[in-house]
DNA sequence: CCCTGATTCGC
DNA sequence: GCGAATCAGG
């Protein structure tokens, strides 16, 4: 399906509303990704709606060396890669710059002490400096002052340098606080 | 990992 | 004009 004047005044309310891309392109339906949103985002020139500060530069990747797009026929077996459906994203949590508008002034200390939050690691397991290679965690637990330093050791993820407990410690709830 | 928007360029 | 792939960032 096109863009039709009635889905693209849809698209220019739910941009402007402050609804991600994905959220919009979900509320669009229809095989609607949310690249396609926000293609049509830019041709329309409806890019910056709330901008509260800055004027980012945003540095630009400087043209491509023309890398070798998708393959146009070929149907042969073997799974492309990540085939992740992904389908099911209804999801009608707010965020991004909307969120931000809504949530004022959220600082006080409901954050509590996350000490004991920490996996244990027997002492047979834990490694020093030197003990660490490509294949183990390189978490580090404790003061690195302290002789009771060490890192978590489990066997590491492909994908990074942590296990899977820390790898999410790393990337995932890093929230809050920006500065 | 999850996600966000920005950009490029074959179609 | 369209949007997948890619990039940069949180």
């Amino acid at each position: 399906m096109g863009w039709t004047d009635e889905r693209v005044e849809l698209l220019k309310k739910l941009w402007m509303e402050g609804l991600s891309a994905s959220q919009i392109a979900a509320e669009l339906g229809e095989g609607v990704t949310r690249n396609a949103v926000i293609g049509k985002v830019h041709r329309l020139k409806l890019s910056a709606r709330a901008k509260p500060t800055n004027t980012a530069p945003r540095a630009r990747p400087a043209a491509r060396p023309a890398a070798p797009r998708r393959v146009t026929g070929q149907t042969s077996g073997a799974t492309p890669m990540s085939a992740k459906p992904r389908v099911s994203m209804a999801r009608p949590q707010v965020m991004g710059a909307t969120a931000l508008a809504a949530a004022p002034e959220m600082e006080a200390e409901l954050y509590v002490a996350p000490a004991a939050a920490e996996l244990f690691i027997p002492e047979d397991k834990r490694l020093n400096l030197l003990q660490l290679n490509e294949h183990t965690c390189k978490w580090p637990i404790g003061d690195p002052l302290n002789k009771d330093f060490y890192f978590c050791g489990q066997h590491s993820l492909e994908s990074g340098p942590y296990c899977e407990f820390h790898s999410r410690r790393a990337y995932h709830q890093m929230d809050k606080r920006r500065r």
